[in-house]
DNA sequence: TCCACTAGTGATAACGACTATCAATAAATA
DNA sequence: TATTTATTGATAGTCGTTATCACTAGTGGA
C-alpha cells in the first residue's frame, strides 16, 4: 500500500478537503449576505465583484458545504435550492422571505411527534422537509410605499 | 343563470373544462394506483396499457386536476412532483413511502402555530410545505426477505 | 524551495423535469 | 350536421443542476 496520509480513518468517511480561493470567496459572500440565495444568484454576485469563478464550482462548493453541515439549504416553492451561511449545529427550520431571502430560525415541536406518527403507521426511515416562506417586515413596508 | 352548478362564477375565475378520454384515463389510473406517482411514471404506465397519450397532456391534466383540488401533490426529496387521487377537501399532509408511493394522511397541529410564529417575527403571507417520506410496512418487510 | 501528486477548477456538453408552440383533433352546442 | 373552440400531441425550448475532462493550483514531502 502506498503511503496514504491521515489518521486511521474509515475509508467510508474519507473526504479530502483542500482550501481554495473559490471556496473562501463563496463562504465569505454567503456570510456577508446573511440570507438565503440561489446558486445562480450567488454566482452572479461573485462575478459582479470581478472574480471569474465558474458556475460549476459554485454548485460544487455549495453542495459540499451543505454536506459538511456548514451551511443550510432550503428548496424554494418553484424548486430552486437556496443556501445560507448558518452554523447552528442541530436540525432546525427557517421562515424565509420570498423577496429578499432574509430568514429567522424556528424549532417546531414536530420532530418527535413526526417519528411517533410515522411509527404508528408502520413507516420507518422517516425524513421530512418543513419549509416556510413569507414576506418579511422590511419587504412588506417597502412594498406599501411603492 | 345557465345550468352551471356551484357559486355565481366571476369571469376571472372562469375556467372552461371539457371532459376528454385522456383526462378520464389519467383520473382512472390515479384512482387504481392509490399512491403517489410522478407525471413521467404515470405517462409510462398509461402507454404500457396501449393508450397513446402524450406526455404534455399528462402534465396538463395533472396540473389542472391539482388546481381544481381534485388531486394532491407532493414534491419528492429530489424535486420531482408527485400526484395522487385524493378528495379530502381540507388542507392536509401525507407520509409518503419513498419506494411505492403509498401514503397516509396526517394533520399536524402546525398550521395555526405557524401563522403565530410568522406574525411574531413580522412575516406575512406565510406559506408552508410540510412533506414527510419514509418506508412503509410492506416495503420494509419485503426488503428484509430479499 | 522545488517537486510530484492529485483535489479542485471551469468551459461546456449533457441531463431531466417541465413548459411553450402550433397545427390537427374532437368535445360541446345549436 | 355544422360551427366553434378547448384539448391534444409531437416537438422544441427553458432552466436548474450535474457530468466531462483538460488544465490549474493546493499540499506534503524531499
Ligand atoms: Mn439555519
Ligand atoms: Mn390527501
Ligand atoms: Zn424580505
Ligand atoms: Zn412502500
Amino acid at each position: 500500500m502506498t503511503g496514504r496520509t491521515g489518521p486511521a480513518d474509515s475509508e467510508a468517511t474519507r473526504k479530502p478537503r483542500r482550501s481554495t480561493q473559490q471556496k473562501s470567496a463563496i463562504s465569505a459572500e454567503l456570510s456577508t449576505l446573511g440570507g438565503f440565495v440561489s446558486a445562480q444568484e450567488l454566482h452572479r454576485l461573485l462575478n459582479a465583484s470581478g472574480s471569474g469563478i465558474g458556475v460549476a464550482t459554485v454548485y460544487r462548493q455549495l453542495n459540499r458545504l451543505a454536506d459538511d453541515g456548514e451551511i443550510d439549504t432550503v428548496t424554494s416553492p418553484d424548486g430552486e435550492r437556496l443556501f445560507r451561511s448558518c452554523h447552528t449545529a442541530e436540525h432546525h427550520h427557517h421562515i424565509v422571505c420570498r423577496q429578499c431571502g432574509t430568514a429567522v430560525e424556528i424549532s417546531p415541536p414536530v420532530e418527535q411527534w413526526l417519528d411517533d406518527v410515522g411509527r404508528s403507521n408502520g413507516f420507518t426511515a422517516i425524513s421530512h422537509t418543513f419549509e416556510v416562506f413569507g414576506i418579511c417586515a422590511d419587504c412588506s413596508t417597502s412594498a406599501e410605499t411603492s
